[in-house]
DNA sequence: GGGCGTAATGTTATACAATAACAATCAGGT
DNA sequence: ACCTGATTGTTATTGTATAACATTACGCCC
């Protein structure tokens, strides 16, 4: 999916669910669609910058929330930092699998596996409401 | 087990695999256990500071990166903190249950259910080397 | 013991990440 | 127009982590 097919998308979403992503946040959003891989916040902040002329932390800090909230950008708490979410649309559970060689940082659909993790959780009492979940080593292209 | 049985258990344990666990690394260690739950590096920090007068943040983490490294420490990314591991002899995968509303940090071993997880990876080409894997909740004393 | 190389620690400074607190602006409803 | 709540702007500060380099401690060979 092309960036602007996702803006558009996620456009509609917000739409339906009644959130508004106002201009701010879609040119942060954009921002972040800009770049492969995982981002980071002060990067999101820098090209801001240079877009807009100014821009202060919680500018983007309070963009990247939102996008966070509404399940369109992933925070990935390894790195400090987001990555775009493929499928916002479904409910869905993450897993996030982060090379070491190369980088690259995908986002696995996990939600069977997850399942056994709750209960691992639910057996000590213990009722997960989010998670982050993040697996480092080598991917595919970087296997020696 | 007391904090003087883990100390004398984490000695033997690294002279065992051949690394140093130093007079500082010791105390670091110690400081680490003198609290419950989750421990931050800039506390470690105030703490070391009151008993040896002076210290500046990388005496702190590299203390705390060796003791990671050894298997003693889990650095927990959510929290950019770190929790003692209660079983640091046997080899085991990493499960972190966070209580939101007590603040209560425990470990749980999900070693089993992790295999799935893996298994995901691997099905993408992933091979994976270390993890992090959090859930955040409510504790079972928490519960509503 | 004296010299040597490596690991560990000390020191200073800086980079990077996130939030508090308050002011100003905007948009929708009455 | 007026009120109200949400969004954005602004300034300042706090918290987290590392770079770079100096110094000291320790094991080993001669
Ligand atoms: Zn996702
Ligand atoms: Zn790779
Ligand atoms: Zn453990
Ligand atoms: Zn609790």
């Amino acid at each position: 999916m092309s960036p602007d097919d996702y803006l558009a998308a996620a456009e509609r979403y917000c739409e339906a669910r009644g959130s508004k992503l106002t201009a701010l946040r879609r040119q942060v959003l954009a921002l972040v669609l800009s770049q492969p891989g995982v981002v980071k916040a002060y990067q999101v902040l820098a090209d801001l910058q240079r877009e807009r002329g100014a821009a202060a932390p919680p500018t983007v800090y309070r963009a990247l929330d939102f996008l966070v909230e509404q399940g369109l950008l992933h925070r990935v708490d390894a790195l400090n930092g987001f990555i775009v979410c493929p499928h916002f649309e479904c409910a869905h559970e993450g897993l996030i699998l982060v090379c070491e060689r190369c980088g690259l940082v995908e986002e696995a659909d996990a939600t069977n596996s997850l399942d056994m993790l709750h209960q691992a959780a639910a057996e000590r009492g213990f009722a997960p409401r989010r998670q982050n979940l993040v697996l480092t080593g080598t991917c595919k292209e970087c296997h020696a």
